[in-house]
RNA sequence: GUGGCCUUAGCUCAACCGGCAGAGCAGCGGAUUGUGGUUCCGCAGGUUAUGGGUUCGACCCCCAUAGGCCACCCCA
């Protein structure tokens, strides 16, 4: 019905909501400056060669979810939106010769990623990610660094129950011996393997683990296990990361059907999941090892580690868990938006007046709105005690004598006041309230 | 990309079998002219998502498109 709308799977964060990322943001920073991680901030949009070939030419998010960008001339660039932020880091990692650098790079981002994909609840073409990356650490101590401040982000979002799935799924040594095994293995089982996922076998047999098929269940449960197949350095390196996990305290369980997306995994692959949500949304956040992507960006064999989660996800969990306890927080939050004082005034057309006393109000350092609009006394007052301001500033014939009178919303009270003692006096007031408050 | 359900005011929803599109909330204004979140009254807000079709007559039935949702594919 409207002109205009914003495009499929978008949408508009209205103050409540954007108010809640930033939220989420202040989180993220406060975390990650405590664990020592720098901000870095890349293009929402690179060669698309960066994703296809990092991310890999024949997954999913390259084949058929990249939003390319339709070149302008002959000669231009085919570009592409992020639709992850890791491969955009390995870019510039590279770029800017980060190998010099103490390793490993400790580095996080928080922005807008973009997939062509079909919307659903949590699930939009344009989304947010919290991501962080470790560069230059072969693990396996970092691994668990990675997945335990994960976690710790989550809890001090105030997401309950999310819980940890790690599994290993090998690397350049024995991937491909193991993928064999399982080729052989799906090969074997002749006609009860559903056409739908005999088609898929010859694309990326890892992805037949975690059909949702309820003929694959017998089928995967006998089928050869990737942690069984793995050599010695990586079944070495998953133990210890698992042994560290345990030494942290972070509870985790081993999910042998987890294999990623993206053609860069290698070793540790790890997904932050939500269980009994309605909707097929849960994995709220992933990540995993990626030890040959600094190469594929042109620089030398460098290990790295990070993950990706999705704040789309943790907003929509957060209101689905305790929607009284998120809805208590986000009163909390309004409370800490409510105005010290509106200033009013007795006279409708008085603009110059209000604005000069708020003005002065903020310049105390006071929160302070001025009440612009043209109505009577009775309807500012009116607005302001809406909006929950402590108090009101009320303009009127005192002023010839260079007073206001300021009203105590919430007491009811109100006494005359010198407009040169109002941003101390109002400011005293403030802070004995809020001091009885947290009292 | 595949299949299914849905779409009425800014929001949440009504409207009998196909017979004059309504309410609550939010917004704005008024209640004898300088004081409140309650109350009362009023105003505004709609091409019933869009475009076709059937019918004397369509919010209601049919088709298409768009958007949302659900299940897949896949993932955050």
């Amino acid at each position: 019905m409207p002109t205009f709308r914003a495009p499929r799977g978008t949408r508009d964060l209205l103050p409540e909501d954007a108010a809640r990322f930033l939220d989420f943001a202040r989180v993220a920073r406060d975390l990650t400056d405590r664990y020592g991680y720098r901000p870095i901030e890349t293009p929402v949009f690179e060669q698309a060669a960066v994703f296809e070939r990092g991310i890999g030419e024949v997954t999913d998010v390259v084949e058929k979810e990249l939003f390319r960008i339709a070149p302008r001339t002959d000669e231009a660039e085919a570009w592409a939106l992020r639709p992850e932020p890791t491969a955009g880091i390995a870019r510039a990692y590279v770029q800017h010769g980060m190998k010099t650098w103490p390793q490993p790079v400790r580095l996080t981002t928080i922005g807008p990623m973009f997939r062509y994909d079909r919307p659903q609840a949590g699930r939009y073409r344009q989304f947010w990610q919290f991501d962080v990356e470790a560069i230059g650490d072969p693990g396996p101590a970092i691994d668990a660094e990675i997945i335990e401040l994960g976690t710790r982000f989550y809890a001090e979002a105030g997401v309950a129950g999310v819980e940890v799935l790690v599994n290993s799924i090998g690397d350049a040594a024995c991937r491909p011996r193991y993928l064999q095994a399982l080729g052989r293995y799906y090969a074997g089982v002749g006609e009860a393997l559903p056409a739908a996922e005999r088609e898929r076998l010859g694309r990326n047999a890892l992805r037949l683990l975690d059909s949702k098929d309820p003929a694959m269940v017998p089928i995967n449960a006998a089928a050869p296990r990737i942690t069984d197949h793995l050599c010695d350095a990586c079944s070495e390196h998953f133990a210890a990361v698992r042994a560290h996990l345990e030494a942290l305290g972070v509870p985790h369980r081993v999910e042998a059907s987890l294999v990623r997306g993206l053609d860069y995994y290698t070793r540790t692959a790890f997904e932050f999941y939500v269980a009994g949500r309605s909707g097929q949304q849960q994995a709220l956040g992933g990540g995993g090892r990626y030890d040959g992507l600094i190469e594929l960006m042109g620089g030398q064999p460098t290990p790295g580690i990070g993950f990706g989660l999705g704040l789309d996800r943790v907003a929509l969990v957060l209101d689905e868990q305790g929607s009284e306890a998120s809805g208590a927080g986000a009163r909390a939050v309004d409370a800490a938006r409510r105005p010290d004082a509106v200033v009013v005034s007795a006279d409708p057309a008085d603009t110059v007046g209000r604005l000069q006393v708020a003005t002065q109000l903020r310049a105390s350092g006071l929160a302070a709105r001025a009440d612009l609009g043209a109505r009577k006394l009775g309807r500012q007052m009116e607005a302001a005690a809406r909006d929950g301001a402590h108090f009101a500033v009320i303009l009127g014939v005192e002023q010839a004598d260079g007073q206001v009178q300021l009203r105590d919303l919430k007491a009811g009270t109100q006494r005359l006041v010198a407009l040169a003692d109002l941003g101390r006096e109002v400011g005293r007031a403030v802070k004995q309230h809020r001091h009885g408050d947290a009292g």
